[in-house]
RNA sequence: CCCUUUGUAGCUCAAUGGAUAGAGCAGUGCUCUUCUAAGGCAUUGAUGUAGGUUCGAUUCCUACCAAGGGGACCA
């Protein structure tokens, strides 16, 4: 790696001044012209060799630029600002790094041999599925092609909650409905449902007497005590796991377990009676974790009904999660921030009771998503589905295919591809710990930073490939043609795509893919309309070809990287 | 009250302690006999407040102000 002998270089030539302990940094500055690397060694050092910043920078040049064997990669080294050392490759090394882009370009192996388990969307079955979970879909599957990228074996999981609070609203809300307006329990519909549990979870909240009642039918539920409950239960169950595959059909998503509330939970119980007096504690009737002792708060873990709360059937989750997969280094779990406080308290409890599970997980908060009118929230039902917000895009796509030319079935194909991928960057767009202030008209976007920005960019690329085939021109990268002069961005920004990728992975931020992929793509239109790539009199045309496949390499990775797919055609 | 996350342009977001704080949207003006105009070019506009550390702070520390999340039987 160049990156690695420049360091080398810089930090022998300062052991040779008498600096010993230094670290050298090496960074690519804002601004391209000045140059493809930077240091700020004289700045750093200059106080300790009581000299000033630019006389060293001078220094520490001429030392370099004597070197022998020299480094042959390096056009020019510049000094300039208040003492910034500015490194110019030659023009040679990035046609050098061009030819290397092929469909593999920017994987590494940094986790070569690792497992890692990836745990997100976890939608609950009995309600929606809301855009809340498309966002941990979102962030979860693309973390996990991250990781994929970086040599790991990608396990992916999911948690569903099938017992619980939540569903007893649900099946109380679906006992009235189905009485009132006289339904059928076994063609009940995902979106039923959903309006069962809005229902029951209103009634919840207002009505003391209904309260007592779905108290009452979740230990039923919990304990498959009554016959026509189980009924409900096992059709309702059902239907919401069939919905939630198409959905994660469209999504790109294929995951190798599913773990649901209702098996692990009773594993859970087990571990936290088991722990009773020395990790957990009884309190007013209940059994909880007194967080307090590591500058947390405490939790109930088992309610005073005797049913494990979401904090002992998350224990239950994560012991189940090794014994599927022994051999886990990291196990991931994806959520909204709003878990945050909540998922300390857990891992500090899992930490006592199951420390090899606990030492090997780590939680990652997404932010949440929001709209300026308030919270979405499913108990009033003012959500947003996933499947309705797929649909709505959909529809703004397929009005703009309308005229095109092609089949209706080839349309449809493009619409849910480009709806999907706006849906995809609105969220990957910015850092994931932050919040999504969620508008329609604004945050699915077909202009300028956008899912389709990217995917239109790609399907060019391809678009001037296909043609050159057609008309006979060969792409050639070996030779750099001297009529294309000096290093454009496009070649500059192209050689960055692996370190992208790394910082991307080791951070678990999509988000630097995303804003890579976005500048690469504007660098790439703006070359594209400068000047035809296929002309057969221009000698430059076969590189200029070379050029743009290993930009339409890049794209297609690095969207598959964020879990949008790419289209030949739009 | 305690814990925690976040305050950057009119709006939505970027910026491994570095050089002139970048984009997109919105606004204005150009640009399709050309390999796809879902494109390109130009232009207006910003670091919550007060200190501190540093050669250098949007970034680190402290206080304050403002907003979100959490704080015992929802998840």
């Amino acid at each position: 790696m160049i990156a690695d002998d420049l360091k080398k270089a810089t930090a022998e030539t300062l052991k040779e001044m008498g600096i010993e302990s230094q670290k050298v940094e090496l960074e690519h500055p804002a601004e391209l012209s000045h140059g493809d690397f930077s240091t700020n060694v004289a700045l750093v050092y200059a106080k300790e060799l009581k000299t000033k910043p630019r006389e060293l920078a001078e220094k520490i040049v001429g030392k370099l630029e004597a070197l022998s064997p020299k480094l042959e990669e390096i056009e020019k080294i510049e000094i300039a600002g208040p003492g910034f050392i500015n490194f110019h490759l030659s023009k040679e090394f990035f046609a050098g790094e061009v030819s290397g882009i092929g469909e593999e370009y920017g994987k590494n192996k940094q986790l070569s041999g690792k497992k890692v388990m990836v745990e997100y969307t976890d939608p609950n079955p009995f309600k929606e599925f809301h855009i809340g979970h498309l966002m941990s879909n979102a962030v979860g599957e693309s973390i996990a092609r991250l990781v994929d990228f970086e040599g790991a074996k990608v396990v992916r999981a999911c948690w569903q909650g099938d017992v619980g609070l939540h569903v007893a609203k649900a099946i109380w809300g679906m006992r009235v409905r189905v009485k009132s307006l006289k339904l059928e329990v076994n063609s009940l519909k995902a979106e039923d449902w959903g309006r069962a549990y809005a229902e029951g979870a209103g009634a919840y909240e207002t009505n003391a007497e209904t309260k007592q009642e779905i108290n009452t039918l979740n230990k039923a539920i919990f304990e498959k005590s009554d016959v026509e409950v189980n009924k409900l239960y096992d059709a309702g169950r059902k239907v919401s796991l069939e919905h939630f595959e198409e959905i994660y059909k469209i999504l790109g998503t294929k995951f190798n377990h599913y773990f649901f509330e209702g098996k692990e939970g009773r594993e859970g119980q087990k571990i936290v009676e088991e722990n009773i007096g020395k990790v957990f504690e009884k309190s007013d009737g209940a059994i909880v974790y007194k967080g307090e002792k590591e500058g947390l708060h405490t939790r109930v873990f088992i309610n005073s009904q005797g049913l494990p709360t979401y904090e002992a059937k998350e224990l239950g989750l994560n012991q189940a999660k090794f014994k599927v997969e022994p051999d886990i280094d990291t196990s991931i779990i994806i959520t909204a921030s709003e878990q945050s406080e909540y998922f300390k308290v857990v891992l500090s409890a899992m930490s006592e009771v199951l420390p090899e599970v606990a030492k090997r997980t780590k939680h990652i908060a997404h932010g949440m998503l929001r709209f300026a009118s308030g919270k979405m929230s499913s108990r009033t039902g003012n959500v947003i589905t996933g499947e309705s917000l797929i649909e709505q895009v959909k529809e703004l796509v397929q009005a703009k295919v309308k005229d095109r030319e092609m089949s209706v079935e080839e349309k449809n194909t493009l619409a849910e591809i480009v709806a999907v991928g706006a849906i995809k960057y609105s969220i990957l767009r910015q850092a994931i710990g932050g919040d999504i202030i969620f508008d329609f008209e604004k945050s699915i976007s077909f202009e300028g930073d956008s899912g389709p920005y990217l995917q239109y960019s790609y399907v060019r690329a391809k678009s001037v490939l296909g043609k050159a085939k057609e008309v006979g021109i060969r792409l050639v990268v070996e030779v750099r043609p001297q009529q294309l002069g000096e290093t454009t961005t496009l070649e500059k920004l192209l050689v960055r795509f692996p370190e992208v990728v790394e910082r991307a992975g080791t951070e678990y931020e999509p988000h630097f893919v995303t804003t890579y992929l976005t500048e690469l793509a504007g660098v790439f239109n703006s070359w594209y309309a400068g000047g035809k790539i296929i002309d057969a009199s221009d000698p430059a045309s076969p590189y200029k070809l070379a050029l743009t496949e290993a930009f339409a390499n890049i794209m297609k990775s690095g969207l598959w990287l964020l879990g949008i797919k790419v289209p030949e055609k739009m």
